[in-house]
DNA sequence: TGAAATGTTGGGGCG
DNA sequence: ACGCCCCAACATTTC
C-alpha cells in the first residue's frame, strides 16, 4: 500500500499544462498526481489518428513530458484499449480519483461512459469537465429546444450566453506519486516516419507543443490580427493564425484564444471575424455531438443517392496537386509538403474533387485526415460536408468554384501558387493561373494538362446535383 | 465563404 | 442637336 494517495489525471486532445480543467482538479485534490497518456488505436468506433497527426502527437507528447518533468512529475504512456489500459493504472496506482476533459465523438464518448460506470463500481472517483469547447452542444439550443442546423443563429445565441470563464493558470508544482508505474517510451510507439522520413516539410514548417502554441498565438494577436479581415483569405500572407494544429491537440484552449483576443483587441471587427472562425468549430462540434457521424454519412440523406464518379486517376492527380490548376495543385502540394492548407485554398480544393471531379467527398476528407497535422474529427467532416452541399447549412450545390477566379481574386500576383508550382515561375502573372492560355504554355511533361475543363466540369456538376434535387 | 447569365444604365462615337 | 448603336460597368437573377 502506497503512502500516499493518488489521483490520475487522463491527457487526451488536450497537452497543456494551462487552463486544464482536469489537471487543476487533480492537483487541487491534494493527492499526488499521476498525468498519463493512451494511445488507443483499438476501440471501436474511434478513429486512428492519420500519418501527420501522428508526427504532431509524438512531438506534442515530448513537450508536454518536459513542461510535467519541470513541475516534479511524468508523463506515463501507455498503448491500447483505454478501458483496460485506465484501469489497470488505476490499480497498478492505487488511484482513488480519475479525472479528464471531455470529448464529443461518439466513439470517445461510449468509451469514456463504460469506463466511467466501471470505475464508479469500484469506488473510484471520476470527474470530467468542459476544456476543449466555449460552449458544449447541450449548452445551446433553439427556442424550441432543437440543435442548431444554421450557424448564424447558433453563434448568436453562443454570444449571448454570459462570456468563456477566465482560463485556469497552470500548476506551479506537482506532487509525484511515490512509485510511478512504469510508461511505454514514446519512440517505441513509431509515431513518427522512418521509412521514408516525409516529415522534413513539418519540421521546418511546425513546432508542436504548448509554449510553441503561446507564441504563435501571441505573434498573431501582435502582427496579424489588426489585418486579420484584409489578409485572411490570401493564401500567399501569413494572415490566419495558424492556430489549428495547437488547438486540435489542445496545446490551446479555445478559452485561452478568446480571452486573449478580446483582451489584446476588444471587441473590434476584426476579433469579431476571428471569432467567429472559433465560432465555426464549436458549430462542427455541436453538429457532431447532436447528428453522430459526420465524417462517414451525409447530413442530408438526399446524397445518399448522388452518382459519384469513380476515377482513381483523378483521385490520385488531386491528391498529388497534378490537376493542372495551379490553385488547386499548390494547395494539394503545400499540404503534402507542410502538413496544412490555406483555408480559401481547402474550399477550392474541394469544391474542385467534388464538384469538378464529382469525387464523393469521403474522398477528400480522408485524404485531409491522413495529411493534415490540424486533422479534426468535427471540422475536417463538417467542411467537407460544407462544400459538397452534403451537410447542415452547406453551400448550394450550384456553388461552383471557378479555380481560375479564385486564383487571380485571392492571389492576384501568382505568388503562391509559384512557390508550390514551381514549375510555373516563368509565367506572366496574367496566365500563371491558366498556364494552357499563354503564349508558351509549359509542355505536358513540364506541368500537366488539365485534368477537366472547368466550364464542361461545371455544366457535368449542376446537371448531377439537379437530378439529386428531382429525385429527393 | 460563387459564378455565369441576363438585365439595366449611361457615356461616347457616329451619321 | 439628335437619335442610334455599342459596350463597359453595374445590378439582378439564376444555377
Amino acid at each position: 500500500m502506497p503512502d500516499m494517495s493518488v489521483s490520475i489525471v487522463w491527457f487526451r486532445n488536450d497537452l497543456r499544462l494551462s487552463d486544464n480543467p482536469a489537471l487543476v482538479a487533480a492537483v487541487e485534490s491534494g493527492r499526488a498526481v499521476l498525468p498519463v497518456f493512451v494511445l488507443d488505436e483499438e476501440t471501436d468506433g474511434i478513429r486512428p489518428r492519420g500519418a501527420a497527426s501522428r508526427w504532431w502527437l509524438h512531438h506534442s507528447l515530448h513537450a508536454l513530458d518536459e513542461s510535467l518533468r519541470k513541475l516534479g512529475s511524468r508523463l506515463v504512456l501507455r498503448r491500447g484499449p483505454a478501458e483496460k489500459k485506465i484501469a489497470d493504472l488505476v490499480s497498478q496506482s492505487e488511484a482513488q480519483a480519475v479525472y479528464w476533459n471531455r470529448l464529443y465523438d461518439q466513439g470517445s464518448r461510449d468509451r469514456d461512459d463504460r469506463l466511467k460506470t466501471a470505475l464508479a463500481r469500484r469506488g473510484v472517483t471520476v470527474e470530467t469537465f468542459k476544456a476543449n469547447l466555449l460552449f458544449e452542444p447541450e449548452e445551446i439550443s433553439t427556442q424550441g429546444g432543437n440543435p442548431f442546423k444554421v450557424f448564424t443563429p447558433f453563434w448568436r445565441a453562443c454570444r449571448k450566453l454570459p462570456p468563456p470563464d477566465k482560463p485556469l493558470p497552470a500548476p506551479k508544482r506537482l506532487l509525484a506519486p511515490d512509485n510511478r508505474p512504469k510508461s511505454d517510451a514514446l519512440t517505441a510507439w513509431h509515431l513518427l516516419p522512418t521509412a521514408p522520413d516525409w516529415a522534413g516539410g513539418l519540421r521546418e514548417t511546425w513546432t508542436p507543443g504548448e509554449k510553441s502554441a503561446k507564441a504563435a498565438l501571441a505573434n498573431f494577436l501582435d502582427d496579424t490580427l489588426e489585418d486579420y479581415r484584409r489578409t485572411h483569405d490570401l493564401p500567399a500572407v501569413e494572415g490566419t493564425s495558424r492556430l489549428s494544429p495547437h488547438l486540435a491537440f489542445g496545446e490551446i484552449s479555445p478559452r485561452q484564444i478568446w480571452r486573449a483576443a478580446t483582451t489584446t483587441h476588444g471587441q473590434s471587427a476584426a476579433t469579431e471575424k476571428f471569432l467567429s472562425e472559433i465560432g465555426w468549430r464549436e458549430f462542427s462540434y455541436h453538429l457532431l455531438l447532436h447528428f453522430g457521424d459526420m465524417s462517414q454519412r451525409s447530413f442530408r440523406p438526399e446524397f445518399n443517392a448522388f452518382p459519384w464518379m469513380t476515377d482513381r486517376k483523378a483521385l490520385d492527380a488531386w491528391r498529388h496537386g497534378r490537376t493542372g490548376y495551379p490553385i488547386v495543385d499548390a494547395g494539394m502540394r503545400e499540404l503534402w509538403r507542410t502538413g496544412w492548407m490555406h483555408n480559401r485554398v481547402r474550399m477550392v480544393t474541394a469544391s474542385f474533387l467534388t464538384k469538378d471531379l464529382l469525387i464523393d467527398w469521403r474522398h477528400g476528407e480522408r485524404w485531409f485526415w491522413d495529411t493534415l497535422v490540424d486533422a479534426d474529427i468535427a471540422n475536417n467532416a463538417t467542411n467537407w460536408q460544407w462544400v459538397a452541399g452534403s451537410g447542415a447549412d452547406a453551400s448550394p450545390y450550384f456553388r461552383v468554384f471557378n479555380p481560375v477566379l479564385q486564383g487571380e481574386k485571392f492571389d492576384p500576383e501568382g505568388e503562391y501558387v509559384r512557390r508550390w508550382v514551381p514549375e510555373l515561375g516563368p509565367l506572366p502573372d496574367k496566365t500563371v493561373h491558366k498556364p494552357w492560355t499563354a503564349s508558351e504554355p509549359p509542355s505536358a511533361d513540364i506541368y500537366p494538362e488539365r485534368a477537366v475543363e472547368h466550364g464542361a466540369a461545371r455544366d457535368r456538376a449542376l446537371t448531377a446535383f439537379r437530378s439529386l434535387r428531382k429525385s429527393a
